[in-house]
DNA sequence: TAGATTGTTAATCGATTAACAATC
DNA sequence: TAGATTGTTAATCGATTAACAATC
């Protein structure tokens, strides 16, 4: 990370996207690429490209491009993805079931330890080899396991009483599905929203403006 | 929808943030607001907040500020969310049945009319009153109900076939979860994409960055 | 060497913020 | 009327694109 200070939140959300294809590309066998080959298969400019790899540092050779694989796992350690995170996961839904067993978290710098829930029913539940604990359990479990962040997908009434728990607790770090805005309470929180109804308003309102025309 | 033409992304993307925060303040009884109070409830600016609401109306009035009801259902309208698009989702794994049972979309713009999967453990599973169908009978059930937009919940390999399917089935709206990326294919199609893994590397990102700081 | 392609600076474009006259 | 607050124009800021000299 020879560089990589300050760098603008409109490049570190594309950095995701550039490990994509780069996996993509390095899972083809592909061994060099231009800035302009990248750029066209990505649908950007290659100015883009080049600008937003040389936030982190040159890593490409004139005349002839990028390596794929150097430049894939350059990527991965900008994100930190081979750092897993301990996590937990809370509220054991619909949704928390879904985000436990879909994805997957190693390689995506995370590290999965536990799942909590305070409904009886799904408690003793397992995710691969994760069993659903008690809820009352959390600050303990936290402490014993070093977390250090938190996967919220619990119901909106629930959220602020569980943030307050979980900061409380000394976690930083929230991946929230809920409407509640963590930022708003505490400000050196990092969180990370995944607002699913307000995707999908604006493919609604996106539909319409179409029809419109 | 007075004005409403050509309104940058940016300004979009804003506008399910603001109902949101207009329905909380309607539930709450409260009847006028500033551009002023309502920035900082929502941490942006007043300008902003003026700004994003005269791309669509003067929807406010000198001296006293925004009605809450009536900001709420102009942007209800602008959005489009009580025209109910019929549609269909398409996979029921964990993901598919988390998004079929957890999300309201009466009230989100759209009306979920059927669930299709091929797995046979699952075809005849219900949500609601909604009964998982077979996969083999997507066309015609399209047809039948007038079907305008997808959910796509299946895994990455079988997106490529099942979006050609929906496309020549006459679907131009696309909820894409997987990392297919349509509009380099279809580049008339109207796609929201929820990347959960770009969301959370990104996460990642932010938690090492503060660390090495 | 000549051709290709980077890294980087400069130019452009768009989005956000500030300011203020209009007006309720 | 006076005070408040909008709608809108102008100024600023940041992000994207273009251009090109450096260099492999």
């Amino acid at each position: 990370m020879s560089k990589g200070n300050n760098i603008s939140m409109s490049v570190i959300r594309r950095l995701p996207r550039y490990y994509r294809f780069l996996s993509e590309l390095d899972g083809q066998n592909v061994e060099r690429i231009s800035s302009n080959k990248l750029a066209e298969i990505m649908h950007i400019t290659a100015s883009q490209v080049r600008q937003d790899l040389n936030c982190f540092g040159g890593f490409g050779q004139q005349g002839y491009g990028y390596g794929v694989k150097a430049l894939k796992d350059e990527i991965t350690n900008i994100l930190g993805l081979n750092l897993n995170h301990p996590a937990v996961l809370i509220g054991f839904g619909n949704l928390g079931k879904a985000v436990a067993s879909h994805m997957n978290f190693n390689g995506l710098g995370f590290d999965l330890k536990g799942i909590f829930d305070k409904d009886i029913n799904v408690i003793g539940s397992k995710v691969g080899n994760i069993i659903v604990n008690c809820d009352i359990d959390l600050e303990s479990f936290i402490e014993q396991n070093n977390i250090d962040s938190a996967f919220l997908c619990i119901p909106k009434q629930a959220v602020k009483e569980t943030v307050a728990r979980l900061y409380n607790a000394g976690i930083r770090t929230f991946w929230n599905f809920s409407h509640f805005d963590i930022t708003g309470t505490y400000e050196d929180a990092i969180v990370e929203n995944v607002h699913l109804s307000d995707s999908l308003m604006t493919l609604c309102y996106r539909m319409n403006e179409k029809i419109n025309k």
